[in-house]
DNA sequence: TGTTGACCTTCCCATTGTGGGAAGGTGCAG
DNA sequence: CTGCACCTTCCCACAATGGGAAGGTCAACA
């Protein structure tokens, strides 16, 4: 099939799917006499797991690692499971950021009294914090 | 002072001073007879804003309204408060959304083994779905 | 047969924000 | 005078995706 009913199938656009075959995520596929890419059955659900495991963030190096594991008969569960767990706990930490975040302007949000008035003491705590969540540097 | 300097005073580093200025976010620094950039305390205050905001998670383009906002001193301040509030709103999709991945991954995660045995449940999901978490479509 | 429209191909550009590094000028201290 | 730490601009790279141009292919339809 053209890469355009692989698309439909799975998913996955025909310009990122040519662009997975580019950086070596897939291998190249099939071509037929006249240039176009063919895909079958097996090839489509390779692009389903792409997009699954894309879908739920995992990031395109994370991808190519969980498509050997998946190919690789042999490989322990444990492996399979370190990799969802790592996964798990890097989106535990970016939300609890997240949340500090949240929590310092919805401080800032309720002293501000968001009318007609231009004194603003969300600004004022742009300009110079009080409250030392900035003082956190990048890693 | 030089552009290390105000770089040291406000956390931003000289490589996105001069981008931000490039890009419009800021105006155009002085310049001594030398070339360098000049900088005053008044351009070090403008700067630590930017980077407060920026580790707020505000973009570039909302850091640019928020520096108009805060140079214009008749603005109500309604519509700083509004634009936190719309950040705050932001975040709490963007993490919803991640909390609906960390649930799908605990679940799948508590279903494998993650021993020496090779079967995994969790590769089995990314290859074929039963959970319908993946169809929601990008926007 | 010829045309039209829906495909496909590759190639380049833009995005967002940051860093790395080269090649060259400047300024101060020893 | 030399060396070192600074400054300048310019280009490249990242991650992942989309837009779009220029051109080839194929099937259907008049």
């Amino acid at each position: 099939m053209n890469i355009g009913q692989a698309s439909d199938r799975s998913g996955v656009s025909a310009k990122m799917i040519r662009y997975y075959e580019s950086v070596g995520l897939l291998p190249s596929a099939a071509r037929r006499p006249n240039g176009y890419r063919d895909y079958g059955d097996q090839e489509v659900a390779v692009l389903q797991f792409v997009r699954r495991t894309r879908d739920l963030g995992f990031s395109l190096d994370e991808v190519s690692t969980l498509l050997a594991l998946w190919s690789n008969k042999k490989r322990p569960s444990r492996d399979v499971k370190r990799m969802a767990e790592r996964h798990i706990a890097d989106l535990e930490h970016r939300i609890s950021e997240m949340r500090t975040v949240m929590r310092t302007l919805r401080d800032l949000a309720k002293t501000c009294h968001g009318d007609e008035r231009s004194d603003c003491p969300i600004l004022d705590d742009f300009a110079a914090p009080k409250t030392s969540i900035t003082q956190r540097r990048k890693k």
